[in-house]
DNA sequence: GTGGTCTAGACCACA
DNA sequence: GTGGTCTAGACCACA
């Protein structure tokens, strides 16, 4: 469920943070659930634990997940990423199209794009 | 025409050729027209020269200047622009509506925002 | 009598140690009552009896309560009690105002919030 | 201006963390005042760099400080402090007077040790 | 020079 | 077993 593109410019952390909070709001985290041990997932990923430790912290901070200790990690609730995403996320968007109008880029062409990613079940690559 | 925000979290080189792709898109500078000289900018935007000579070897690199040695860099063809354009910003915003399909984002949420950036004229910043 | 919060960051031993003490203080809990056994109390809490087992081992170390082999845990002395307490509680708060009063919090914020504090009973969480 | 101890409890970059929000509380630092970089710090507290690029993240993350690319980490705005302090401080100090509450320590105690720590100057350890 | 990311690996507290 | 902290040191982008 969880994978990271190591030639990707964005740090391998930040990849583990966007691809969890992906999961908790399509709904195939739960809340509650148990996320992968930092030391499994960091095995599975091919990375170091600390980067995934780093990630975990962050989604932490976010309140999008919980520790408890001694036990592993824990979905928190959708609305705290719901949160987040809202906050970040339609502001990278509005960068973007605010970048694209300042190229002269016309709106249709953008229109015509944000149809096409939906359409196509956003299956191009992410990062 | 140009400034940058020293305090973005993109760097400085970036923010130079993004204005002036900008300023070539819009046709504010036009086929053959003088750039600042390297100093004369670095000066103007109160940063290292070696950013401002950064920036214009990037810019020359994707052919949206030229330099002529001894005489200074010069704008080059708007298609050369249009044409990295094309290439790049588009796709920084397909990323971004990625992401937001990815997180479960309403395709009309986008769109919303498209039509109010187009039309209160892009003057959010943009960094 | 005792509960913990499994989510809490300070550890489950520790949540166990300070609502017994607690206990003793108030004098809901007097000298040589029984207390519950390892295991059933590990049982009434839903944590691994080893957790139960090292709060025990401290309130043992503390000589705030003794063990009897083969009989159980009673409680000690609360006197045993309130020395551990004026070492160490104290210490906590005192340390805590110290950070106040490092940051610039004026003295009568602090006040206040000892009266607010005693006068509705305590009744916020602890941990 | 800057020290830790490292026989505390408290983790070495939450030290760090918490003095430099002191020291913009107190005013010792002002609001663009660069801090020292991660580096030099890391080699007076005799701690790796990257215990310091922890806590100045998350400095960094409270709008405490901010970075510059290429030039450094430097002082924000006090009221970002503030809020902060405001928030988590004021809280934890709640915490240890419920405690104390909680083991019959009688409120006019505390006010003395409130009195007595403001009074001599917060010149007490502490972590 | 500056900060940011990452690896490899240790050590600790906790359950 | 779990996560949290830390060291030592590399590599990178940026100014």
């Amino acid at each position: 469920m969880i994978s990271i593109d190591p030639y990707s410019r964005s740090p391998i952390y930040e990849q583990v943070v966007k691809r969890i909070c992906e999961l908790i709001m399509v709904g195939e985290l739960k809340k509650d659930d148990k996320l992968p041990s930092v030391r499994s997932l960091a095995r599975d990923l091919g990375v170091n634990p600390n980067t995934v430790q780093k990630a975990y912290a962050e989604l932490e901070r976010g309140n999008m997940i919980y520790t408890v200790s001694g036990k592993g990690n824990f979905v928190g609730e959708r609305d705290a990423v719901a949160g987040r995403i809202c906050g970040e996320l339609l502001n990278t968007v509005r960068e973007a199209i605010v970048a694209a109008y300042n190229h002269a880029i016309p709106m249709a062409e953008i229109m015509r794009l944000v149809e096409k990613v939906y359409q196509s079940g956003g299956e191009e690559q992410t990062v």
